[in-house]
DNA sequence: TCAACAGGTTCCAAATAATGAAACTAGTTT
DNA sequence: AAACTAGTTTCATTATTTGGAACCTGTTGA
């Protein structure tokens, strides 16, 4: 999971080397041990160490004594909730996406895209009640899931050749598309049509119809997405969500784009 | 540095300057203009242009380019998604939330202690779906809510009297304790007695009993809270559920510290 | 009992990055 | 067209970060 080529342009200064750490310890996704993360990073061992000890008492990382181990901290949540809730998308689409979930039966899942890969920032399901962060916040590929390539085929030229670099082009499923030349291809085809499909590209049997939420200027806010699976709907049956998928979308656009915060 | 007192030591070198600014923008509670900030703020003009580009291009803030606003950005809903899902309260807490949920028909508030302030990690209601990031990772004052006080009553001196300063003693209701040493009495009642109340203290109608969630050590976890209000049911009513309350309280402390993320 | 070791912490001179006053640009108002 | 506002860039100065090495501290093994 290391040694390729880095994410996001190199660390600007300090703070990004700081922030680097911040999402090795995230990525892991369970607590660590000092000695694990000096074998991961390229810091010498005092920097990973200073760095570390202004995370934790900054409150970005938590560490526990007992165990000696650290994770993600407490403000991070505080800060998210802040993010989540400024966000010109996510609270604005809240009512639209209730109304689309039980008009259609089916799951809903709202997506944003954040350097190439899927940002799910809220999830309806007509039936269950919803998870909270344990839904909200997770990432997803890019490549071979619905939202990702509706929003991938909106972006400009040179965001999109981007985001297409970015792909880990792993063979999920038979159907996943494991080369940038055929994402590419893929992603002119939705940009014809207006929405796109995961035909079990990313998990066997799940399957989705899903369209992009573009701005007024045309930019990309975020996507859309309806999902099921084979053994409950067919592919036609998706399809007859089309309508509503697109209306929704555009609803969502324009919601967002009056939207103004209260002075 | 400025004119007040710190709020947590000193910013630590560039990367405390820089998670500052980002917590100014966060608490803004909306998009914020460039001249706006640096109203506020005592670092010149170009170092505070300097960090909020850094923070930007590291995904941390969002910059609005029609408007010219910064907000905070999604890679902190990236991070605050990881963050939950390691603590190791929130998702261990909740098949007893919802099962504490159902059983005593309230609302149920889990919420962690972050710098003196109450920082609420999950909710249920048994009626209502609930809500997501617009709920978790919402902040409250620590002094007059039932889950704060629970919380400090259990701190050892030295974080106790720490959180005990923290506070800010505005006077929301009639009933509010304003003063710190009106604070300190009652959190040796609360820690005498096991359980917290909020007595109209934060909100005129709304009431709680609340729990503390301590480790076998007595360390404080967390805590754990049954809301409702006057016109719902009356203090003896929220009573009845202490034993539920204190029980569900024990069964997440020892759910939380057996717990071990698979290796 | 002692030596070797591993994980973690501290030191300090050298290298690097942050600083901030001032100059500059672009857009608005007088 | 001059004055003003909001934002951006420059560059010599200053302060912070860096990282090799020494230093703890508890554990293992002989």
């Amino acid at each position: 999971m290391n040694s390729q080529l880095r994410q996001q342009g190199g660390a600007d200064g300090t703070v990004g080397k700081a922030l680097e750490v911040l999402d090795q310890v995230a990525d892991k996704g369970r607590p660590v041990r000092f000695s694990e993360l000096l074998a991961e990073t390229s810091h010498p061992k005092a920097t990973l160490y200073r760095l570390l000890q202004t995370l934790t008492n900054q409150g970005m990382l938590a560490y526990d004594e007992d165990r000696q181990t650290y994770a993600p901290g407490l403000r991070l949540v505080r800060l998210a909730h802040s993010a989540w809730r400024q966000s010109s998308l996510a609270p604005v689409a809240r009512p639209y996406l209730t109304a689309l979930a039980q008009e259609v039966g089916e799951t809903i899942h709202l997506a944003q895209l954040d350097r190439g890969q899927v940002l799910y920032v809220d999830k309806m399901n007509a039936a269950e009640p919803i998870e909270m962060f344990s839904q909200a916040g997770k990432v997803g590929p890019g490549y071979c899931t619905g939202v990702g390539k509706a929003m991938m085929a909106f972006l400009d030229a040179g965001d999109r050749q981007d985001a297409i670099n970015r792909q880990a082009y792993f063979a999920h499923t038979p159907n996943t598309l494991t080369t940038p030349d055929a994402l590419a291809a893929e992603l002119d085809r939705i940009k014809a049509e207006g929405v796109s499909y995961d035909r079990e590209e990313h998990e066997p049997g799940i399957i989705c119809i899903a369209a992009p939420i573009l701005s007024s200027t045309g930019r990309v806010i975020g996507a859309l997405s309806i999902t099921t699976s084979t053994s409950r709907q067919s592919f036609d049956g998706l399809e007859q969500h089309r309508a509503a998928l697109l209306r929704t979308a555009q609803d969502i656009a324009g919601a967002a784009e009056s939207w103004q915060f209260p002075t």
